[in-house]
DNA sequence: GTCTATAGCGGGATAGAC
DNA sequence: GTCTATCCCGCTATAGAC
């Protein structure tokens, strides 16, 4: 009937994760002990190296997981239409992908300087070639004379800093639904971008 | 000739200060430690006692000294003028106070959540006055029909989620200067709220 | 796979001499 | 005002029993 004691690895390997996930992004990586996070999971501190060879990679894992989601979900979208309709893709997209992971996103933004150099670099990577997505379409537009973009590359920075900007202050029980705040951020973006 | 040895009260203050920027900057809060601090200074741990309470009051002393000078600052620059003029000066002073400023409003922005909770409804505060100062111009604007502002309080963070994020990216020696980024960011803030 | 126990280190803060 | 020395605590990571 019960399993064996001492045999959970299918269940305890995800638990440490939510864990590591919820605590680092409340208090910050530096101040969240590996008692803390064991504790949160109902074990003992030394058990949680059987998950992760040490904290640092439970930190990198978490921020791994995370972009490989992002891009995953990403690719998946439709990149057809209009310069304008994939501006409006990419709005939309960023923050339904984003404002549930609150989390997620909060850490993969606070966390970068706890990354070792090695992995710093894995994940910059990777966040790069996201924003390359948005740049590509800001590029299409300028060519071809829908958008009026000064510089491509600071408008991408702008819009997505805009776009992350939504995360610190958006809480489900708010004033406003999420359609109504995507609808609210498209104006924005696309005028931002106008002619 | 040389001053008595040991009485550099006025001299190491302002070192300390100084010193905990940068680190806690680099590094941040509660990955730093009271002897780094000291070591950067160059004097032992036990004298910055002399110099703060606690870890916590450097921390918000920093903090507390960033929102002090914004706040002063902004209260100076004229509030005449057009609701679009009044934009323009918000966002060219919003750029030319952070960006020399870049350990100051990181810190301001990464270590909100180590701040004790009395600390932290202080600096939050400060900060929501002076976010009142670009919310008070987009409403008027709004009411006018020089802006069009779905959300005036959704445009507000956006905007300064946009204006903060040249922080993250900008470097002294860049391809651009600072007044071609300047009128760059302008045009993104104009047309976003443009009618 | 988890536990207890511990090694080895570094943290914040204080005491008292100078 | 700064120093040295220290208290007491918590940290990461490991060892070995079960």
């Amino acid at each position: 009937m019960a399993r064996k004691q001492g045999s959970h690895s299918d269940i305890t390997g995800p638990k440490v994760q939510a864990a590591a996930l919820r605590l680092i992004s409340q208090h910050g990586f530096a101040a969240v002990s590996m008692r803390q996070i064991a504790a949160e999971v109902g074990v003992q501190a030394g058990a949680l190296y059987n998950y992760t060879p040490d904290k640092q990679s439970l930190l990198f894992e978490l921020m791994r997981n995370h972009m490989q989601d992002l891009l995953a979900d990403w690719d998946q979208q439709d990149k057809s239409g209009t310069t304008l309709a994939r501006l409006e893709r990419f709005t939309r997209f960023h923050i339904r992908f984003n404002l549930p992971r609150a989390d997620e996103v909060f850490i993969s933004y606070m966390e970068l300087r706890n990354l070792s150099p090695d992995n710093f670099a894995k994940i910059e990577q990777m966040r790069r070639e996201y924003e390359t997505g948005l740049e590509d379409i800001l590029r299409d537009g300028e060519r071809e004379g829908t958008f009026a973009v000064p510089d491509v590359r600071i408008a991408t920075m702008a819009l997505i800093a805009m776009l992350n900007g939504l995360n610190s202050w958006y809480r489900d029980n708010g004033r406003l639904g999420l359609d109504e705040i995507e609808t609210i951020y498209w104006d924005l973006v696309r005028k931002s971008v106008a002619v």
